[in-house]
DNA sequence: ATGGAGACCTTTTTT
DNA sequence: AGGTCTCCAT
């Protein structure tokens, strides 16, 4: 065969990987080493050998991932015949085809998507109506139950024949878990409503029960591709198994060592034993890293050959050897937020480097407080990912439900999260009555309030008529569905059903009535924009046409995740996120922060080799997402629950190579570098920068530790009692000045009065 | 009904 | 510590 242009642009193993496009193949991609750029290429050469892009099947984790690899295989073949490949996340794939197929598993096309908190409320309210205490039956212990169960397809039934599950709850004192999750699921089916593993779960059973979905899905997807095999669960194994045993043309890509999902059900054994599902696969493993330099891949390397169960390869790299590694010590979190900012303004400052290109990680969500408040003062712009997302907030969810209340009456959640807003009269007891007849009927909750009369509900004659107010107005936004587009069917709600009126009228909801019409934004630019290309399953024949309608937006909305956010590349800011939602992203200077025992690994997974070695693959993650410059920093303490916490350093630091680190002071006892007392100093920033950051002074600092903690101005009341390093304890008299330049009166114990500038005083809070 | 004070709980990680 | 939830007073 001639050569084609695409593979001349590859390495021998990625070549391998590409060109290989019949018959199973599993592609192990150590970090770094171009899996995207070989998914991509791999679709490009296939479309280039004339398979019909409907033949492929490619599935990613992010529905970013999906839409950059379609821009870059668009921009390789320059043929709009990519944007018909049929990629996507599992969810939103799978999803849309159950749309279309909804009637052979008892839903209907306008099926509603339960986001957690749906799925949480609902549950909440099954425990309220089963009498059961909701402190024992914690809503995410039962919500956590529920869904390892969907992701290991079990259903209800299943789950309450399982011993080992049934036994479990027990000995946990929750014995009606199962009851719990049958009534959760025939509240969901009467509402029309999946959840997120329901989407799974369905899937496989719609492959499972329906030979001719089989076929169909079979025979449309001849070439399954999946990204990222390695965080892949039990039910996505399952029905990527099923699809493939078709045409058998199934490529895995995925990195054993980044499998960092398993606490979500994901099962690293997908991976680990695709070779005994497909003995004739071909293995091709990429083990040249293009990303980062040479310190930064040792010591990746290092840190994951702790690990016991993993694919053997060497990651390598040509990149010159590079910065070495800066570990950084710091008293307390905002110490350690000082340390990255500082060095952070010194590279800016210095080399001039982007913001963009610098990443700050951290394992949980709650660190980013203490390094937001620095970058705050510093002023040095930054971004945080994750955290509570758009979609999830009050407003939005409230106007959200009226649409999807529209397109689907029997969404109970949604119905009860708008039933009374804006106020219309309509109390919790009489919802309850509601649901409660509902039950008594197997009706719906919306049957009984489009006709409450019929049913007879306990309420007075006034509330009825409230009820079918309602119902005649959702039945109202309905009728104009087909007519309107997504952006003008919410601007009619948003209005229509008093949402602005009432945000508009309470002036401390500013705030929310700037989302509301950001969301109003984002839908009119769905309308305005949004393009899809479908095909004609029977004549190949690409169809341009697109509906921006309103139910196609709240599909494209519900399964966005924090990391499908919109980039701004105009914009310089530093990227804050946990590790988790890092994957996949790389940067030139990255700072792993609170590398300490008990934060990371964490302490839930210090007690299982398993659940370390999960930590320790993150810890790999993190350091792989850097290409040029590393910098990880500890604390000796962190405030955690509200009360001051020492902190040891992480058993990971002791597992980084001393060759690839910048300083080391061994410490003259203890079992590893990272001993208690131990410091690395950070020589890296006195030698390049003209400015020198203050040194940290550890002993000084522990010290602070040891009476209390740094004082905030906000601390500072007359006669709250404070500590100073020279002049000992003292007592406030008095605040005064400008914020930001403020000085305090103390009355020192020993040394009597004295006028302190807030700004430069160290002043420390005493334990009590 | 509305709001405020106090109890209480949080912490992995997220599709 | 800080946010959310609950219960009590208005």
């Amino acid at each position: 065969m001639e050569q084609s242009s695409i593979l001349s642009q590859l390495n021998e193993s990625q070549k391998e990987a590409v060109s290989l496009i019949n018959g199973p193949e599993m592609v192990i991609a150590g970090a770094g080493s171009g899996k995207t750029r070989v998914l991509t290429y791999r679709i490009a050469y296939m479309l280039e050998q004339g398979i019909a892009p409907w033949r492929i099947l490619a599935l990613t984790f992010t529905n970013k991932a999906a839409r950059e690899m379609t821009e870059r295989i668009l921009k390789l073949i320059g043929d709009q015949r990519a944007k018909a490949v049929q990629m996507g996340t599992f969810h939103s794939v799978f999803l849309r085809i159950l749309r279309t197929e909804a009637d052979k598993i008892g839903f209907t096309h306008f099926l509603s998507v339960y986001d957690t908190d749906d799925s949480k409320s609902l549950l909440r309210n099954i425990i309220k109506e089963l009498n059961l205490d909701p402190k024992v039956y914690v809503v995410n212990y039962v919500l956590n139950r529920i869904s390892a169960a969907k992701s290991n397809l079990l259903n209800a039934e299943d789950y309450a024949q399982n011993k080992d599950a049934v036994m479990y709850d027990k000995e946990c004192g929750k014995p009606l878990v199962a009851e719990i999750f049958k009534r959760y699921n025939t509240r969901l089916h009467s509402s029309n409503a999946m959840d997120f593993d329901d989407i799974l779960y369905y899937m496989n059973a719609l492959l499972r029960d329906f030979p001719e979905m089989l076929f169909k899905y079979q025979n449309r997807f001849q070439y399954v591709l999946v990204d990222e095999y390695q965080d892949t669960n039990f039910a996505q194994y399952m029905i990527i198994k099923k699809i493939a045993a078709g045409h058998h043309n199934i490529c895995v890509v995925g990195d054993d060592a980044q499998s960092i999902y398993g606490f979500r059900g994901a099962d690293i054994n997908n991976i680990l034993n695709f070779k005994r599902d497909y003995p004739e696969a071909k293995i091709v493993k990429l083990e040249q890293n293009y990303r980062s330099t040479q310190n930064i891949v040792n010591a990746a390397n290092a840190v994951i050959k702790n690990n016991n169960k993993q694919i053997p390869k060497t990651v390598w790299t040509d990149n010159e050897q590079g910065t070495p590694i800066t570990v950084l010590s710091s008293s307390n979190e905002s110490d350690e937020a000082a340390l990255v900012c500082d060095s952070i303004f010194e590279i800016e400052h210095n080399f001039h480097v982007n913001y963009n290109d610098i990443a700050i990680l951290y394992r949980t969500n709650m660190q980013s407080r203490a390094l937001e408040e620095c970058l705050i003062r510093k002023h040095i712009p930054y971004r945080i990912y994750g955290g509570t997302s758009f979609y999830a907030r009050k407003e939005i969810k409230d106007l959200l439900a009226y649409c999807r209340l529209a397109i689907n009456h029997y969404d109970e959640e949604s119905l009860r999260r708008v039933i009374n807003y804006p106020l219309r009269g309509i109390g919790e007891t009489t919802v309850e009555k509601i649901i409660a007849c509902a039950g008594e009927h197997g009706v719906r909750a919306w049957d009984i309030i489009e006709n409450p009369q019929f049913f007879e509900v306990p309420v007075n004659n006034p509330t009825k008529e409230r009820l079918t107010d309602f119902a005649a107005k959702i039945k109202s936004f309905t009728a104009l569905l087909p007519s309107k587009d997504a952006y003008e069917m919410g601007k009619h709600i948003v209005f229509a059903s008093g949402i602005i009126a009432a945000l508009k009228a309470d002036p401390s909801e500013k705030d929310r009535a700037d989302n509301v019409e950001e969301l109003l934004d984002a839908m009119k630019d769905f309308s305005e924009n949004a393009e899809e290309t479908t095909f004609n399953e029977e004549t190949g024949e690409l169809i341009e046409d697109f509906n921006p309608t309103l139910d196609r937006f709240l599909e494209s909305v519900a399964l966005l995740t924090d990391a499908d956010q919109k980039e701004d590349e105009n914009v310089s800011q530093v990227k804050l996120m946990t590790i988790h939602a890092a994957k996949g992203l790389e940067f030139d200077y990255v700072y792993i922060t609170g590398l300490e025992e008990n934060l990371f690994p964490s302490s839930l997974s210090i007690g299982s080799r398993k659940e370390l070695e999960e930590e320790r693959r993150l810890f790999y993650v993190a350091i792989t997402r850097a290409k040029k410059v590393l910098t990880i920093t500890h604390a000796q303490t962190r405030y955690r629950f509200g009360s001051l916490q020492f902190c040891e350093p992480s058993r990971f630091l002791d597992e980084l190579p001393t060759s690839c680190l910048k300083t080391i002071e061994k410490a003259s006892s203890g079992k590893g570098a990272f001993a208690k007392k131990s410091t690395i100093e950070n020589d890296w920033a006195n030698r390049t920068f003209e400015k020198k950051t203050a040194p940290a002074k550890p002993k000084l600092e522990l010290d602070i530790a040891a009476i209390g903690r740094m004082a905030k101005p906000s601390d500072l009341k007359p006669e709250t009692r404070i500590y100073h390093i020279k002049f000992g304890y003292g007592t406030v008299q008095r605040i005064e000045g400008p914020t930001g330049d403020q000085k305090a009166t103390i009355f020192f114990d020993t040394l009597g009065e004295k006028v302190l500038l807030l700004k430069f005083a160290k002043l420390i809070l005493p334990n009590k």
